[in-house]
DNA sequence: TCTTTTCGCTTAACCGGTTTAGCACGAATT
DNA sequence: AATTCGTGCTAAACCGGTTAAGCGAAAAGA
């Protein structure tokens, strides 16, 4: 810009005024305009962002934190809130916590030091205080996916409770009646949400068996899962059907029950919360569950820019989810 | 910093000096030190991150551009991206090209104002010149998946050829003769390298038949594949095993054949470029090819960073894939 | 005792933009 | 002729850090 405005012999400021479009309310005379823009071009003059940040105080730019990105479910939602995102002219970091809380205590950090405009984020378990530091920063803030009770922030989230017992009751509806959860056991609304719609279903129809919901770490996932299904497979009272309460605990449990022989349908009937990209080539039957992610993307960067714009009241949006059948 | 230099009655360069713990550098006292970092803990201070970027000309922040976040493929490459990048204290920014031109060079755009340390790209058709562009600013770069032949970069890449032609020789052992190869139509030579392989080793085994390429255009894709696959199932010679180029075409295409009844591997056997998650839980018999994302995404890291310490040479790292089979 | 070092901190320029107040000048108004 | 107004541009402060140069006082050395 200095280097602009030295060589047409005028100020900085009239080099930035026009640059900025702002010439009309800078007054700056049309002829003077186009040289302006003119030599920009020929110098491939790239404006610096970082000094208009500094300067103005907005980076154009918001922070998405979540659990992990390589992960459909939150690859997508990630790919739609990029998409509003660009469509506003805004930047997007993500960051991924892998459900653990010193990540996500870092993430948090990492965003509010580079000043971004808002934070749309996936809480992690026991993040409360750290959400509670965001807020206090007015640093426009929506949770996706899950929320903390005990905080009142704007969230997008499904209704997985009641999402569960509407997929359970279609199970023991085609005659299923012994059937298993296999859930982690971390204490976040959505997930123990999807357990009690499955639990209460199953109590009201007077089939439930606290035995078959099994809990698994999740830092030890994949071995507790396989332990679980062995245990299910070998209940004396046969188990007829398995509700896996994410993508994730459904691929990994479905491999195992291909290695250990359980065929699908045939020995066990299997429910997936989430849909994954390849049901369509799968031949397996499997109920799922489709969350609307573009939905939530959507209304995520929707909810984001009402605060960035100035609102200051929490909307609590829940959205519902379909019950659908892979074959 | 003012306002603890303020309370402190220092001066803010000695908050600064303490804070970025440069005080040995410029000889601060222990107790003064202490009595900043209390002071600055007390008062939750956050350092702007985007003045330190203006003044040191470092934003560690780098840059990815790839296709679509939302393709396992790259998603899980932008995740170890990222999971190494936070490594080394650097923030991550990424935009979706969607295979488009203009697209791209708005996300170099974007970059390049944003200021990021380097970037990480997987290079769009036709997009040459851009490439360019940021190579004239002297912005550390790294090709990953794919290349341009006219360009000096640092890429990192699979051998496309290799992999494409061991799978088919598999294949042809197995006594699979009529392959039919479906790919994208574009210009790109990761892609035109995959169909090479292909076709010399057809070639090579004197089954070589032209109408069996079919190629798609990009944005009609999902129409094209169902197209390509008609036609393959009518061919008066029957078709006994079709090569999907892409993830993406073998996932639109395998749904397709499903809905068509062709059953696999009785009347079709099906070969995938890259591997799907779910791979696990169908039971269908895929021969694919498994690319190792976690190296190229650490060593494009890597690369990037030598770039960012100062090297000025090109790397061509060139990785295998292995072949596998998903029973 | 006088000079040289070392120590502890400050001063002020700088990064590259944005933006407000204001100056100079000609045109319009009174 | 004096005043007001509009136009076109500039000057300079500001955003919040970093950092080289420098300064006074105390400690070490001659």
């Amino acid at each position: 810009m200095q280097d602009i405005a030295d060589r047409l012999g005028i100020s900085r400021g009239t080099v930035s005024l026009v640059l900025s479009g702002k010439a009309k309310e800078g007054r700056i005379g049309d002829e003077l305009q186009n040289r302006v823009k003119e030599l920009a071009r020929e110098l491939n003059y790239i404006p610096n962002e970082i000094a208009r940040s500094l300067s103005t105080g907005v980076t154009k730019t918001i922070g998405v934190i979540v659990p992990d990105i390589s992960n459909e479910f939150f690859g997508k939602m990630i790919f739609f809130i990029q998409e509003q995102a660009k469509y506003h002219g805004y930047a997007v970091i993500t960051i991924n916590t892998n459900e653990c809380l010193k990540d996500f205590d870092e993430a948090v950090t990492i965003l509010m030091n580079k000043q971004v405009d808002g934070i749309i984020l996936v809480p992690v378990e026991g993040g409360n205080e750290i959400v509670k530091k965001i807020m206090s920063r007015k640093i426009p803030l929506v949770l996706i996916d899950r929320f903390y009770e005990d905080i009142d922030t704007t969230y997008i989230v499904t209704d997985n409770y009641d999402a569960s017992s509407r997929a359970i009751e279609l199970i023991l509806n085609e005659g299923y009646k012994r059937n298993a959860v296999i859930c982690y056991d971390i204490n976040l609304f959505a997930l123990t949400e999807r357990k009690k719609g499955c639990i209460d279903v199953l109590k009201k129809h007077g089939v439930y068996d606290e035995r078959l919901i099994k809990n698994i770490h999740y830092d030890n996932q994949e071995i507790e899962i396989e332990k679980a299904i062995t245990d299910l497979k070998n209940e004396p009272d046969k188990v007829e059907a398995i509700f896996f309460c994410t993508r994730r605990i459904f691929l990994t449990g479905v491999k195992y029950m291909h290695q250990q022989g359980i065929h699908i349908p045939g020995d066990m009937r299997v429910i997936c919360f989430d849909e994954v990209d390849a049901f369509s080539f799968a031949n397996i039957p499997v109920t799922y569950i489709k969350q609307p992610i573009q939905q939530i993307g959507e209304k995520a960067i929707e909810a984001l820019f009402d605060q960035i714009r100035g609102s200051d009241q929490a909307e609590h949006i829940v959205l519902n989810s379909e019950i659908k059948f892979s074959l």
